[in-house]
DNA sequence: AACCAGGGTGATG
DNA sequence: CATCACCATGGT
């Protein structure tokens, strides 16, 4: 167990309830504390005071969660940037300013957001744990499974994934982890170079388009200028924003769509 | 029953 | 380049 002083801003159901990570949930006991896993690790966390208090090693800690929950990142001095631009995404930063941008695990990501296409985010939770109780190895110690690597998704039928009821996605599923296993994705590559490249690359996929692509960009490469435009966002848009356009909030562009998107949702009398 | 959901594809103007 | 039917599934 340890524990870090948290930024001010960070704030976890808003953060780990608002559509970019679909594993996480509060525990059935406190609602107050939550869990889930990543990079192949089951964790609870909690915040008590001023303090964050995570479940794990310190290893854990300054190896994976600091980096995944972007704790050396300054959103206070982002959301500050972004604030400047419009009176809207201010009040909307203002609504929700604890989210952060995590950093997920590439595949995690792509494979979540294929399947999340034309789909609401409860179901989409659904989709993604079933996927990992059926495929995922177990994380030692607890009930949980890790996100299937795509190896074991390459490795798959359809026939073996067709109790997942995902639909017209599986057999997207199926070809992304094929081109990432076989090596015509290159998605440590992504990682490295300029935005442009990964959304090229990830749009050789079937099934990944503009948004997918978008969504993947930003949470599983940590691509900020990333600005996923969903049937949310296009009306938010129109409507909070007009005459905006992604490439107008910068560097940081994906966290003021966050902003947004979360503020629509919380707002859904807006657009009636 | 019809419509919607963090869309994409393929065909057609 | 813009539009549009269609796609599988589950929830209203």
């Amino acid at each position: 167990m340890s524990g870090v002083q948290i930024p001010a801003e960070f704030d976890l159901p808003q953060t780990l309830d608002c559509g970019q990570a679909f594993r996480w949930r509060p525990t059935p006991e406190d609602s107050e504390t939550w869990c889930g896993a990543a990079y192949g690790r089951y964790l609870t966390l909690r915040r008590v005071g001023n303090q964050l208090e995570l479940d794990c090693s310190q290893g854990d800690m300054d190896g994976v969660w600091r980096a995944y929950f972007d704790l050396s990142e300054d959103y206070a001095r982002i959301r500050g940037e972004l604030s400047g631009l419009s009176p809207v995404l201010k009040e909307a930063a203002e609504f929700a300013p604890g989210i952060r941008i995590l950093r997920q695990e590439p595949w995690e990501a792509l494979c979540s957001f294929i399947m999340s296409q034309n789909n609401n985010i409860s179901r989409i939770k659904g989709l993604v744990n079933n996927f990992c109780r059926m495929f995922g190895g177990q994380i030692p110690g607890t009930g949980m499974r890790s996100f299937p690597g795509p190896e074991t998704v390459a490795a798959l039928s359809l026939e073996e994934l067709e109790p997942l009821r995902s639909g017209y996605r599986a057999p997207y599923i199926l070809d992304a982890a094929r081109k990432v296993v076989e090596g015509e994705i290159d998605l440590q590559r992504i990682v490295r170079e300029p935005t442009g490249y990964g959304r090229e690359e990830l749009r050789k996929i079937k099934g990944v388009g503009p948004k997918v692509a978008e969504c993947a960009l930003l949470y599983g490469f940590h691509k900020t200028e990333c600005f996923p435009m969903d049937v949310w966002m296009k009306r938010a848009m129109a409507q909070l924003l007009p005459g905006m356009a992604p490439e107008d909030f910068g560097p940081n562009a994906g966290l003021a769509q966050q902003y947004i998107f979360h503020y629509s949702r919380r707002h859904p009398e807006l657009f009636l």
